[in-house]
DNA sequence: AATGAATGAGTATTCATTCAT
DNA sequence: TATGAATGAATACTCATTCAT
């Protein structure tokens, strides 16, 4: 029993290492510039030891973008979800992506310029989750700023594309940081966000 | 000499055509599920006929890409250095992003989920053309809303910023756009983004 | 027109050598033993070419089979076809599979012994056509024993069992031709099944 | 010493096992096609526990082959040997050889249709000791038609050639009933064989 | 100029075998 | 003794590029 529970735990450690590595990989050079050899390299074990934790190459790069993934999403709504009111809550929603972002700056580079594209079809469903996901977002998104405009705080506005556009914020400030090296925090981007959108969303009590 | 002008015109017209059909077939499949004998194919060209008009096929492809994104500024800008004041350019530049974003979905669906990223060093040049050519765009945006910001009109905060949080803007509804198919035009969500972001902007004398 | 004519001609002519050289290295080695850069060194060809005439190893191989084999039956019955009564035609049957036998050792080694049996399912169209092949082959020669059965010169037994002893006779011969090595011709053997099939065996007293 | 006894007893089980699964497999798909995880698991064992069997894939094999022709064979000679009158003896012959093949359809797809020929040197053993029982056989299937000769019974042939015939009768028909499926039992053409060997096809005119 | 056959370097994947536990 | 995770050599196949015609 204890024996089993070590190896199931040394699985799971390597399993984490090769991910680890095939993130930073994959991050530099994208999917089809990545040789399996040189993740085996990078993550210390042979070639056929990572046939033993993925199915191939592909399996092993949506499951990488997968489980990245629903970790960003979890602690964002987490966060989020600790937050009481509204202007918090867009608060946390904005610093929670930030900090996630700082933290997988190689992970997001991948991600946000949407490398995952043009992936063959057997990786069909990994698209599929990828817009699901992005939709779902949205949706946690427009259900906070609902109930801004039921409580009449926020401006009757198409609450699906006030989603968009917070998160086409977080989104452009979060590439210009990306690709503007050595600049200031990241978050310093949050008050700036902030302003920006609660004005032009906020009903100005005359 | 007349002659060599129909030589001339008709190497163009090739070499047009060929650019036309990898647009299509690359936005279709990305770079790397795309062969050289696919795109010969479907422009009518022999194989070797395509390494007359092109170096190989990171050129032709940097090339497509190149040409279409300096056709896509050059046409933004036009329009928007026709309009007079800041409410008007701002419209233009929204306007004549959306429009082209529209007339060229395919190629945009590569460009802004960002295939071009993680391209071998061989490409590094056209990364450093995406990346100049962004912050150029951002720049652009920048002194238009300068002016705003000089003439009081529009709040001083980080012009930089202020741009970036605009191009955002646009990008997000382009994506969402994209991303859900059917719906309506992407031109119709130009109110709400000026709207949102005028208000956030404009400094509102009291 | 010509030069069609000249790389069809070309092309016939490669795609010969390749099954030709082909057919050496498989009946030596059997299928799996077999590298596709051994066929394409030993035939002068590159590895990519042999992708031109061929769509993969698997299909080079039941090609190779399948028109050895089609050479084989058609070549045994044109020459049974050109005998007239029953004797001749028999002694044509033997005569013709030793002969195609001893020219083609190398390809009988490989089929005789049935290497051709347990191919991935890939393979199995070509499974079928051997069993196809061989029953028909079978119907052919019973077709000629029944002629000799209606004329009442063979005895009436069983056609097709006939027809499978007297395959069964050829084909024992030629198996034990092959495994000893350096003895007199094959078709020295030819006489023995005659006599044994036609008379049998039992010394008929009187 | 009992319990030396018993693990030599067990271990004997355990590398009986082994060679029935391996057996069933191999004939069902032949031997590159099957892998020794494959092996373990049918046989209930680790893939380590195979290696303290058989030293190898090839071993496995070769082994499996040559035990189970050692047991075809001794089985037909005991019975043969237990026949007193030629006839007799013919008909055990065929008679075991039939038993045999029915009673190892398996085993015997894989033998008959020599899917044992071209073994990668490693094997070269099997090959030889494979060339060498078929020899052997025919010498003792000649042995027997010797005395028939000598005793005048047999017309006076060469008797190496009269074995191969026989064998070949029986071979034939093995390979026919294995074809085609679901046919009556193998053994229903012992009398067709011994009919045609002994007395042949020609209808004898008074 | 135009063609497309020929090239061969590059890579994902498999699986027999080993050996630390 | 038994296990099965780790290894890495081996190989079919692809496709950008060249060059003889």
């Amino acid at each position: 029993m204890e024996k089993l529970a070590r190896k199931e735990r040394e699985f799971r450690m390597h399993r984490m290492e090769i991910l680890e590595q095939a993130e930073k990989i994959f991050a530099a050079k994208g999917f089809h510039n990545v040789t399996m050899a040189e993740i085996a390299n990078a993550s210390g074990f042979s070639i056929g030891s990572l046939y033993q934790f993925f199915e191939g190459k592909d399996n092993l790069y949506t499951t990488m973008i997968t489980e990245k993934l629903d970790l960003m999403y979890g602690q964002i709504r987490e966060k989020v979800n600790m937050a009481e009111d509204l202007t918090e809550k867009i608060t946390m929603l904005i610093g929670a992506s930030f900090q996630f972002i700082e933290e997988n700056t190689d992970f997001c580079g991948l991600f946000l310029r949407g490398e995952t594209a043009p992936l063959s079809e057997l990786m069909a469903s990994l698209r599929q989750k990828l817009a699901d996901d992005h939709s779902q977002h949205l949706t946690f998104i427009e259900n906070i700023l609902k109930k801004g405009i039921k409580s009449r705080y926020l401006r009757p506005l198409n609450s699906r594309a006030m989603a968009a556009a917070l998160f086409g914020l977080i989104r452009s400030s979060a590439i210009d940081w990306m690709l503007l090296p050595a600049e200031e925090s990241l978050n310093s981007k949050k008050e700036f966000i902030m302003d920006i959108f609660l004005r032009g969303v906020i009903k100005h009590e005359k």
